[in-house]
DNA sequence: ACAATTAGTCAGAAAATCATGACCACCCAA
DNA sequence: TTGGGTGGTCATGATTTTCTGACTAATTGT
């Protein structure tokens, strides 16, 4: 997560690194479908682990894509939301969908 | 450049992370504006290196982004040319910098 | 003949990312 | 009161990615 590039910076390249963690793909794409919760996403994405989750859960967050919710009901729970931010990378993932197909 | 999830496969993520290396936006944004050769590439990215320039051309290569061009002429060189895929994947850089303008 | 430019490779080190297992605190039900 | 579910943190280790410096080899310029 370094950026220090000069002259040459590319404007994607910074978005793209905050993409493409190995699970921020992957809960972004579980959280379109609504709001997600911490030990349902790590049931969900075999392999994954607390750790690494708590952390693109964490960056995803502070990058303003993610909002944590901590809802006060029944069984007490957090939920993490798509926040408008996050609803403006849906058509980076749209493109990047069109583009496997015409390759 | 391990990817083996199953079930929860992503399909934007392996595309993702082949766009996503240190130096691979960049090359990209060069190679853009035509032709690239592999010094100047090298003089050009600032902070970066051979090894990693090399690595990641050969990798863009592989992936049938970049074609590699022997030309055998005047100071008898090497060219990148961006391949037919390559273009596929300009509407995605194209949508990055949409989003960066409405984030 | 010597230096520079072309385009790399190779081994090894450093840095960044990702995974493991232990632990914590809270709440709820049996 | 003990066991499971909630949502994590922490220290450590393994793996992946990136960088460094030495080296090669052909070609061109002085």
């Amino acid at each position: 997560m370094t950026t220090q590039n000069t002259s040459t910076e590319c404007p994607a390249s910074r978005l793209l690194k905050q993409l493409s963690g190995k699970w921020k793909p992957q809960i972004f794409l579980q959280v379109l479908n609504g709001p997600v919760r911490f030990n349902q996403l790590l049931r969900d994405l075999e392999g994954s682990n607390k750790q690494s989750l708590s952390t693109a859960l964490r960056e995803m967050e502070e990058l303003g894509f993610l909002q944590r919710h901590i809802i006060s009901e029944k069984p007490l729970h957090v939920e993490y939301h798509l926040s408008e931010s996050g609803h403006q990378l849906i058509p980076i993932f749209r493109s990047i969908e069109d583009a496997l197909k015409a390759i």
